[in-house]
RNA sequence: AGGCACGUAGCUCAGUGGGAGAGCACCACCUUGACACGGUGGGGGUCGGCGGUUCAAUCCCGCCCGUGCCUACCA
């Protein structure tokens, strides 16, 4: 770089515009990016040179949202980092289509249902339905429900591709991916495929977390709790061939037809004498087996508790672990199914009694069920063995959790489903080990991942009851009666990968076989969008299809994510990189986070304090849009503020006008020898280590904090003014003898050209390290004259400063005379502000008093010093000051500025 | 209930075992030649509270208070 200094030009600043207009920039200079392939990977680079983002594929179904410009931007900023310095960057962009969202945008977006019934339209063509649309839905198949899907999120994505290449965001959009491509969807069903062969997988019928509005199963990982209000209701159990009673408290009366069991704690001395005996359950006098159990709470309720299939988790639990009887009572649709208690039926000691009280619930939903069965339990007729009813006093309300879908409105049931499941409750300890191979930027969020894995409650339910997504590529044989088989479940082959059960016939079988006895059966569920999505890094490095790629993509350096979601998208790509091939997916996560708006609250659609962002960036300009993004440290939530906005902005108009002026120095340049010069370049070579220290600790926050002071008080303030006379011939006013440092330098040409290299070098320094954050306006600057100089036609391919671009510039003679210069220019300013008058007005007398030492230090930069502060006349005192310090004694000014 | 993070100037936020800081906002001044989308100068804070360690604590330790989040609590 030193040697460039030789070659370098002049502007002539009068040929530029006089503002720099953003908006044209990032027009501009994105189309050049992208036409010469700035940010194209290269497969022929190996491991080492690579640098590999495993970038969050956004849901395109979902609207633009601020925090999209504020994560990806923080990405973008540590890869453009990773560029200058030379690595090979694999920087690709998904989309992640799978699953409800899209689902629910389609139903929204042209007002239609699947209905997997109807038949295939081939010539449907729907437009947009509008705001208000009125009437029923229509309904349409599957293949065009799944076609709209397509046809939507397609359209969906140009908008955040419109944000991405606005931003600057710098993906090589050759490497664009949809997880529900063909390639996603080979990837996702050879993962499936793999770990069937591992073992990883099983199929199984239990009781399930089930929404049953959307009627599909949920992983425990997409269930949250919500505070509910509810109330203990106070029910009569009586015991059989007795006449004791005991009082159970339960919030959820209207499963009582589904009780099973009751239970309390073995040391609960209340109902110790219970054990081993047969509980009858009011209403319907069902007689179930009491039984101790270590997690029945003595504290809560009565201690004594019923056991249904299925009110929670525990009920699922206790229902295994002691081999309960299954009368599930919620349906798939959240309504009450049919029973039958008697001789066909489930036991009962007044068949009769049962049936007609459950015919009065059968069919409803649960919330009136739940009415209905108060007002039964209030009966007198309605208790097992006392006269009076069965329900004590009113409802007792309470406050508590509830588990619901996070997308979903009414509670979670556990419904008994066929399901496929991932196990990971036997690879705990293995995950937490994984998780602590990754390093966390903070690295405090590693707690969420133990958290989350420490509490894993249930296998990872994979399958899903929707349409839109990667299938299941599985059949199961029939028999001769027509009943599948799901023991032997037949899964697809590798080659023939990726299937589409319902269209495909699997391997021996033929399509005309299909439901047929003794033919086969397609599995109808698609897979949970974490299970393709959890495969990011595969799906990038072609695992399974192409090793050499695989070896050098995989694992991936940084993966980029938002902390809400450590507990499923981490989480899981963690699980699939340990199942598969036993490694870490990425070395590095890196975790953002939240935009909060400037009341402190989290952004978000449902609040609809929603910014949209394209808008912000017409406004304030891309670069001051990132300078936002980037000011903010990794996991720090952070308010969208327009005020920050701005500084950015007026930055970027800093840089532009300083750049304006530095270029604009036409003198020839020589070796830095002046003092000063290098004295300033000292102080950027400690600037550079400092900045290139806080990418390298993943902490681009502190490295723009630093660099942009740097810019303000080093630079423009302080560096440019002591050395502007110089730079252009001049020295302090009626100074005849030429610039200042004649004298001591060879010559006056030679002072004068270590100036304008100097500040060209300084420019050239921070423009780079400037543009992983501000890529537009020092792209900008960097084309006017760096590019030819260089080399290097863009900045962002520029080498990173270092250490070497300095061994040519000799060391200071004093250390630390260009704070004394800067120090006693200040003083001189305070004296001008004292008599309130300009920063310009020339200095007729000046007596300026410093320690003996400071003076000393003074000497080498005195000239610069006094050109800066128009000083005609001067004299210095030694003085009883702190060393550092100067104090201006008398000065007197010239009536007027000349 | 356990955990993690945060609490520093009116606001947004850096920071460190020894001097309390930046930007914005505020006040005063300066039409200066790269820049009025500018410059110079200034006022303003018991660094959440109480203890402890230390020659020295905003920083380390303990407890407490407040805020946010994660996990658990579902009879």
């Amino acid at each position: 770089m030193h040697d460039a200094i030789q070659r370098f030009r002049s502007v002539d600043p009068e040929t530029l515009p006089k503002h720099f207009d953003a908006g044209a920039a990032e027009r501009r200079w994105d189309e050049v990016w992208q036409r010469s392939g700035l940010y194209h990977w290269d497969p022929k680079q190996p491991r080492v040179a690579t640098f590999v983002v495993d970038t969050p594929p956004p849901t395109a179904s979902g609207s633009l949202h601020p925090g999209h410009m504020f994560s990806y931007t923080h990405t973008d900023i540590l890869v453009r980092h990773q560029r200058m310095r030379g690595r090979n960057v694999y920087y690709p962009m998904g989309w992640d289509d799978n699953g409800l969202p899209t689902e629910r945008r389609v139903q929204n977006h042209h007002h239609v249902r699947c209905d997997p019934t109807a038949p295939y339209e081939p010539d449907l063509r729907l437009e947009p339905a509008g705001p208000k649309p009125s009437g029923p839905p229509r309904r349409i198949s599957r293949p065009n429900f799944i076609e709209l899907c397509e046809r939507v999120t397609a359209e969906d994505e140009q908008g955040y591709k419109e944000l991405w290449r606005r931003l600057g965001i710098s993906v090589d959009w050759r490497l664009e991916y949809r997880t529900v491509d063909v390639h996603c969807r080979r990837i996702s069903q050879l993962s499936f495929r793999d770990l069937f062969e591992k073992g990883h997988v099983y199929t199984s019928e239990a009781p399930t977390m089930w929404d049953v509005d959307f009627q599909c199963a949920i992983a425990q990982a997409e269930a949250e709790d919500r505070p509910r209000r509810g109330a203990f209701h106070d029910l009569e159990f009586g015991v059989e061939g007795s006449e004791r009673t005991f009082t159970i408290s339960t919030t959820r009366p209207e499963l009582l037809a589904a009780c099973v069991g009751v239970t309390a704690h073995p040391g609960d001395a209340r109902y110790a004498d219970l054990f081993g005996r047969r509980a009858v359950t009011p209403l319907f006098r069902v007689p179930v087996p009491i039984f101790p159990s270590e997690l029945a709470d003595p504290e809560k309720g009565t201690g004594v508790l019923m056991v249904c299939t299925f009110g929670d988790a525990t009920d699922v639990l206790w229902w295994r672990d002691h081999r309960l009887a299954l009368r599930q009572l919620v349906g798939r649709d959240g309504r009450l199914a049919p029973l039958r208690f008697g001789s066909a039926g489930f036991e009962s000691l007044d068949p009769e009694a049962a049936n007609r009280f459950y015919a009065e619930l059968a069919g409803k939903g649960i919330e009136g069920a739940r009415k209905k069965i108060v007002e039964l339990l209030a009966l007198p007729e309605g208790g097992a063995t006392s006269p009076r009813p069965p329900l004590h006093g009113a409802p007792r309300p309470i406050e508590h959790t509830v588990k619901f879908y996070e997308k979903g409105e009414r509670p979670l049931e556990f419904v008994p489903t066929r399901q496929w499941f991932v196990r990971l409750l036997d690879q705990k300890q293995a995950l937490l080990a994984k998780g602590h191979e990754v390093q966390w930027h903070p690295p405090f969020m590693v707690k969420r991942f133990d958290d989350w894995t420490e509490n894993l409650a249930q296998d990872w339910c994979v399958s899903r009851q929707r349409f839109f997504g990667v299938p299941i590529p599985v059949w199961y044989p029939l028999d001769a009666r027509g009943e599948p088989d799901f023991e032997h479940p037949i899964v697809a082959e590798r080659d023939a990968l990726p299937v589409d059960p319902t269209t495909d016939a699997p391997p021996g079988f033929r399509e005309e076989q299909r439901d047929r006895p003794g033919g086969f059966r397609a599995d109808p569920d698609i897979f949970d969008t974490w299970f393709t999505s959890s495969l990011t890094p595969q799906i990038n490095s072609h695992w399974l299809l192409d090793p050499a790629r695989h070896a050098a993509l995989f694992p991936a350096d940084v993966r980029p994510q938002a902390h809400d979601i450590i507990r499923t998208w981490a989480f899981y790509t963690i699980a699939k990189a340990l199942l598969h091939e036993n490694t870490i997916p990425w070395r590095h996560a890196t975790i953002s986070g939240w935009i909060l708006d400037p009341d402190r609250k989290k952004m978000s659609k449902s609040k609809g304090n929603i910014v949209t962002p394209i808008p912000l960036i017409e406004q304030h300009g891309a670069d001051a849009i990132r300078y936002w993004a980037g000011s903010a440290r990794l996991g720090v939530d952070t308010a969208l503020d327009e005020q920050v906005f701005k500084v950015g902005k007026r930055l970027v108009t800093k840089i532009w006008n300083a750049a304006k002026f530095v270029l604009g120095q036409t003198a020839q340049v020589h070796p830095i020898t002046s003092e000063l010069d290098r004295a300033f370049a000292g102080e950027l070579r400690a600037l550079v280590a400092r900045a290139t220290g806080g990418f390298e600790a993943f902490d681009q926050a502190q490295a723009l904090q630093d660099t942009e002071s740097f810019f303000w008080t080093r630079f423009t303030d302080t560096y440019l003014e002591l050395a502007k006379a110089r730079a252009r011939g001049e020295g302090p006013p009626g100074s005849k003898e030429g610039p200042p440092g004649a004298q001591a330098e060879a010559g006056g040409e030679s002072a004068r050209g270590s100036a304008v290299a100097t500040l060209r070098f300084g420019l050239s320094v921070l423009l780079r390290l400037f543009a992983p954050t501000l890529p537009y306006v020092t792209e900008e600057v960097w084309s006017w004259v760096f590019a030819g100089e260089t080399g290097h036609a863009s900045i962002h391919r520029s080498p990173w400063p270092d250490a070497a671009e300095f061994e040519a510039i000799p060391a200071p003679t004093e250390p630390e005379s260009f704070a004394v210069a800067v120090a006693a220019l200040e003083a001189i300013h305070k004296a001008k502000a004292d008599a309130e008058v300009s920063a310009g007005r020339e200095v007729l007398e000046l007596r300026l008093a410093a320690s003996p030492k400071t003076l000393a230090k003074l000497a080498p930069v005195l000239d610069d010093v006094l050109a800066a502060a128009r000083a005609r006349a001067h004299a210095l005192e030694p003085a009883e000051l702190a060393d550092g310090s100067f104090e201006v004694r008398s000065a007197r000014f010239a009536e007027r500025t000349p």
